[in-house]
DNA sequence: CTGTTAGCGCTTTCAG
DNA sequence: CTGAAAGCGCTAACAG
C-alpha cells in the first residue's frame, strides 16, 4: 500500500537520450538558449513533457549559486507572529511582489535570532527580508556583513536598507486633530508600551500636544495589557487617576481605541460630544464601530510590497534608498467629530 | 559602496585546509558520526567556528535527495489568501510543529493549480501541505501520484491523507440548539454558497431541522455577498422575503452572524428574545459582541498541526490516517439564550 | 547548431 | 580513525 515502485523522477540525461540529443542541448533548449535548432527544441520538450520531467532546483541552483528563494523572518516580541494580523497584512504584500518575479517564500518566524544567521549562511535563500523591530542589534549588525542583500521592514537599522512608518507622524496627525477639535485635556492608551512603534506613535503625540502649548500628563498615559481589553483597562486606569476625565483620548492602536471606547461610554462619558477618540490602524470594523471610529491609517500590505520590491532590486544589482518612510493618513470619523463642521 | 570585496562563502574544502584534515573527515565531524577522534573533531569544529562556515544547504540537498523544506500551498477561491485570519491561524499551526522539526516552511499561495505540481516535481520541497479546497480536482489526482508525500488540510480527497473540520456537526449543532432553544422559523444565512464548507454547515444544519420535523425554508436561505456586510445583506433579503420573521437564525460564520444581527435589530427585533443566533468560528469579537455570540468553535490552529505533523510522520515512512475528522464544540451566549434556564 | 567535459559543495563508499 | 575519489543533476565553457 506505501508507495513502492514509483519510478525515480526523470534527470536531464534521460530527456536527453530520449531525444537523442546531448545533455547540454537538453540545458539550452530549457534555457530558451537562441541557439537551438527549432526541431530540436520541439524533440527536446516533447520529451521533458512526456517524462513529466522537471530540473532540480536543488543542482541548477548549486550550479547557479542562486535558490529563487527569499527568505521572510518575521521578528516579534509580542506574538504568535503570523496569527498578528498586522503581519499577515505585510506578508501579503512581500507574497503578492515575490510571486510576481517567481520568487519563493520561505517562511520563518524565529525565536533565536541566530537562527537567523543561520538561515542566511545556509545558502538557502538569495535574499532576506526581516520584518518587525524584535531583532536584537548584534544580529543586526552582521546581518550587515552577510553575504546576501537584506532589507528590513518596519525597523530601522543603519547600514540596512529599511523601510518603515512614520508612527510619529500618526502620533503628531491625532494630536493635531484633536487640537483642532478643541481637545484640552489629553490621553493615550495603549495595549502596552514596549512595542516600538507604539511608543513612537506616543512620542510624536506627546511632542506635537508640547508644541502646541498642550500637556499630556503623565497620569494620563496608560497601558492596559495585551488581552482583549487592553484599551479598557488603560482607559479605566485613566478615568480612575485623572480628576476630571479627558476630553481628548489618543490609543496606540484600533482595539485599544475600540475596547477604550467601552470605558468611557460605561463612565456614561459620551463620544464624541464629552470625549474625542482616535485609533491607528483603519481596520475593517474601525467604520462599523459604534460610532465609527477616527483614526489614522498607513499602507501595511506597500511595507510588504516596498520591502520586497527593494530586495528583488538589491538582488539585480540595483541600489535602494537607506530610508523609507510610508507616510500616514489622518481618516475623520465621527468618534472624533464633534464640533467641525456641519453633519 | 557597493558588496565589492566580500570573500566567498568559506566551503568544506577551506575548513579541512584550515583543520589539517581530509573533507570527509570534516563531512563526518559535522555530521555526528562517532567514528571521529575527539580531538580531530575539536579541531574541525574551531575551523568551522572560525571560518563562519556553514554547510550549503544545495549541496547537502543535492546529494541527499532532501531539502528539509515543507510546502504549504493555500488555494482558496475567495481570498488574498494569508489575508483571511482562518488560514493564518492554519499557518500558525503548522509553522508550530515544522519549527520543532528543523523544517522550513515555504508559501506558496499559487493562483494556478499547474504550478503546484511544479513545486513538487522540482525538487524544491520534500512534502507539501495544501490547505483548502480550491484545488481542481485534476491536480489533486496528479498529486496523489506525486513522488513526494502530500497532506491535504480543509479538504478530503480519496487517496491523500485529509485533515478536515466536521463542518456537517457544525450544522447539526446548531440545529439542535436552536431547536431545544424552542426555534420554530429557521434561516441560514452567509456570504456566500459556493464555499464548500458554508455549504457543509448548512447541508447540516438543513438534515438536523428536517430530522426533527423541523422546516427550512428556501426563501429563508440566502447569501449577501463577501463584503462585510454580506450577512446583513443575506438577513435583510430574508426578512424582506418571509412573512413572519425567523426565530432562529444559524451564520456559516461569525461575522456574517454579527452582520445579521445588525439587520435584525434594525428591524425593531430583540436578540435573543425574538431572534435566536448562532454563527461559527468563536472569533475574538464573538464573546464581546452585542449581545455575546453563541457559536460552534472548532480549533483551526489545529488543523495545521495535524495536518503537518501527519506529513512528518509520512515523510519517516510511517503510515496515517487516510482522513482525520476534527469535532466541533458548541458555544452558547447570550445569542442564543433567551429560555432556557435562570441567566 | 550540437556534444563532451569540468565542476558547483557535499556525503559516502572503499582503502588504508 | 582518516583520506581519496566518485557522483547527486545541472550549466557553461570549449571544441567541433
Amino acid at each position: 500500500m506505501a508507495a513502492v515502485g514509483r519510478p525515480p523522477r526523470a534527470t536531464i540525461r534521460d530527456v536527453a537520450e530520449r531525444a537523442r540529443v546531448g545533455i547540454a542541448t537538453v540545458s539550452r533548449a530549457l534555457n530558451d538558449d537562441p541557439g537551438v535548432a527549432p526541431a530540436t527544441r520541439a524533440r527536446v520538450l516533447d520529451a521533458c513533457e512526456a517524462l513529466g520531467f522537471r530540473r532540480s532546483s536543488l543542482a541548477r541552483g548549486l550550479k547557479l549559486g542562486a535558490t529563487d528563494n527569499i527568505g521572510v523572518a518575521i521578528m516579534s516580541r509580542h506574538a504568535p507572529v503570523i496569527l498578528n494580523p498586522f503581519y499577515a497584512e505585510v506578508i501579503g504584500g512581500i507574497e503578492e511582489v515575490l510571486e510576481g518575479a517567481d520568487k519563493h517564500l520561505l517562511l520563518s518566524s524565529l525565536k533565536r535570532g541566530g537562527d537567523l544567521l543561520a538561515l542566511v549562511n545556509e545558502g538557502r535563500v538569495d535574499g532576506l527580508l526581516v520584518v518587525g523591530c524584535g531583532v536584537a542589534h548584534e544580529i543586526l549588525e552582521q546581518l550587515r556583513s552577510a553575504a546576501l542583500p537584506v532589507v528590513l521592514i518596519d525597523n530601522a537599522f543603519e547600514g540596512l536598507p529599511s523601510v518603515v512608518v512614520d508612527h510619529q507622524a500618526a502620533g503628531r496627525q491625532a494630536a493635531g486633530h484633536l487640537l483642532a477639535g478643541g481637545g484640552t485635556r489629553f490621553a493615550f492608551v495603549a495595549e502596552n508600551l514596549d512595542n516600538p512603534n507604539f511608543r513612537a506613535r506616543l512620542d510624536g503625540f506627546r511632542t506635537a500636544l508640547r508644541e502646541a502649548g498642550a500637556h499630556l500628563d503623565d497620569g494620563a498615559v496608560a497601558a492596559g495589557g495585551d488581552s482583549w481589553d487592553g484599551g479598557f483597562v488603560a482607559m479605566q486606569r485613566i478615568l480612575g487617576q485623572l480628576g476630571t476625565p479627558p476630553d481628548a483620548v489618543f490609543a496606540a492602536n484600533d482595539p485599544a481605541a475600540m475596547s477604550a471606547a467601552k470605558a468611557v461610554l460605561a463612565r456614561g462619558l459620551r463620544i464624541p460630544e464629552d470625549v474625542a477618540l482616535v485609533g491607528v490602524d483603519d481596520i475593517h470594523l474601525a467604520a462599523h464601530h459604534a460610532p465609527p471610529l477616527s483614526t489614522v491609517r498607513f499602507d501595511k500590505r506597500g511595507l510588504g510590497r516596498s520591502g520586497a520590491g527593494y530586495l528583488l532590486e538589491r538582488l539585480a544589482g540595483r541600489d535602494v534608498p537607506a530610508l523609507t518612510v510610508l507616510p500616514t493618513e489622518l481618516v475623520v470619523r465621527a468618534s472624533s467629530r464633534s464640533g467641525d463642521g456641519p453633519r
